[in-house]
DNA sequence: CTCGACAGTTACGATTTGGTACCTACTGGT
DNA sequence: ACCAGTAGGTACCAAATCGTAACTGTCGAG
């Protein structure tokens, strides 16, 4: 996973900031935010439907991703051993206090969005 | 910088999602978040104070990260050429938009602490 | 009888990353 | 005279990361 938080301690003189690191840990992973939304807009899902959905991720990445988001409690795996074996993704309670989050974030995103392509309107009328 | 969107077209059937990239990208930086909170929580710093007040962080880093900031908007890089040089980094409004979210993310953080915190407590009783 | 799909795992290899050490140029302290 | 601090820049190198390709085992379809 990409290296948030250095080998060198993360000090804790704010108290406040050091809850983040776990939760940043996570996040940023390459794909991380990609498959929580699609988890989020699509409801549960398959692997491969969830690979299909991602497109681009390898097999090992989405592998990975998952098993972290796991460990991390915020998505749920059903192992059905049926054959062929069927097995489903889906976000837990924890996983959904997340995407309240992303959704803020989007909110943010989206407002610096418009405000650039304002901008930049505004700019090529100035000139 | 870490790769968030890969190389492959990060899909834009959801729509809502696209404007994330951008703002995630920067986020994901391994120090950025702690960049951004030490700004906004002990206010505008110089480059020093800054990299004592990281404490892990490499000069390279931090350089590194508050350049991608400034460029981002979310910094402001004020160059006093005295000497010694004096260079105080702050953040831009565009940056205060940030810390909403952080604060919700923090807030999320910190529930899941006191949960997990709760949940152990329970389990060593029960065992 | 071979091929594809399912849901992965493993090995290998290239790219990227981030740390360390060393450099700038100037001043103030001892 | 020499060292520390200010704000970085640069080169090099080890380590982590991520993609690709090949493998698991069983089933149904062709």
């Amino acid at each position: 996973m990409t290296q948030i938080t250095p080998s060198a301690a993360p000090a804790h003189e704010g108290g406040a900031a050091c809850p983040m690191d776990y939760i940043l840990r996570m996040l940023m992973g390459p794909w991380t935010t990609y498959i929580v939304y699609n988890l989020r807009t699509y409801g549960p899902q398959r692997f491969g439907e969830l690979k299909r959905r991602v497109a681009g991720i390898s097999a090992k990445m989405l592998t990975e991703r998952l098993r972290t988001l796991e460990g991390a409690g915020l998505i749920k795996r059903d192992y059905e051993a049926t054959i062929p074996p069927k097995v489903t993704y889906s976000l837990t309670p924890r996983g959904h206090e997340l995407d309240e989050v992303l959704e803020k974030l989007a909110e943010v995103a989206i407002r610096w969005q418009s405000e650039d392509r304002a901008n930049k309107g505004a700019e090529l009328k100035a000139a």
